[in-house]
DNA sequence: ATCGTTCATCGTCGATAAACGATGAAACCT
DNA sequence: AGGTTTCATCGTTTATCGACGATGAACGAT
């Protein structure tokens, strides 16, 4: 599925801000869900607003956070803007957690 | 590879709280750093203090933070403490953010 | 016994995050 | 036109983070 030739580990790991701040988005209880919530299908605000029990303004904060950390791509339509989760930038965040996690462990089998 | 029953996704999700905690405490450069020193070796404070050029007291809040967060095991050795990842445990929150991102790009492909 | 190392913890400071209500813009409905 | 809905932004408050120096404990070496 991931189509990163392994030769070039620097395209995976990027610099270690980059997946740190990717990772921050993630690292809060309602922006997981925000994202569950998401599933494949694009949603509007409100419609993730109350699935949360949050205000409305948090809400829109933590899908701005979303959107600027590249996870999510943001669609303002008129007046149900629609917000879709960018199912690449996710993968590359997942892969970018393997190879730290292989990274890691490599060294019990001197894999390189 | 992973072993666990598709069957129960809970021990995979956790709570939203569990997975963020330790998204958290992956969510920092410096942190990422250390880990990948750690590699799979044990490693001592002083060792990473050196590779990572921030004070002695703050690579200590790091690691504190990494071990509270499960990711790193920590010995109390005499004098040189022992530091060392927790392989199982990494490789469990690489598998909630695989998890996390299937579960959002399922919908597309109807998996279930 | 005394020094030098290594390390964890404490207290502090500035910066950032999280949450909310209030406000105003834009569009829809009647 | 007037009311309603949806949403983003602003301003505020509280809490937490990140970094540091200083301190003291435990140990090894001389």
């Amino acid at each position: 599925m991931k189509s990163f030739s392994p030769a070039s580990p620097a395209c995976l790991a990027a610099s270690s801000e980059d997946v740190a701040q990717k990772l921050a988005a993630l690292s809060h209880p309602a922006r997981l869900e925000i994202l569950r919530r998401l599933g494949g299908r694009s949603c509007c605000c409100k419609e993730v607003v109350a699935h949360l029990d949050l205000a409305q303004s948090t809400v829109s904060q933590h899908l701005k956070i979303l959107v600027e950390a590249g996870l999510v791509r943001y669609e303002p339509e008129r007046q149900r803007s629609r917000y879709q989760i960018d199912q690449a930038a996710l993968a590359a965040v997942s892969a970018s957690v393997s190879a730290l996690v292989e990274s890691c462990c490599a060294v019990e089998g001197a894999d390189v």
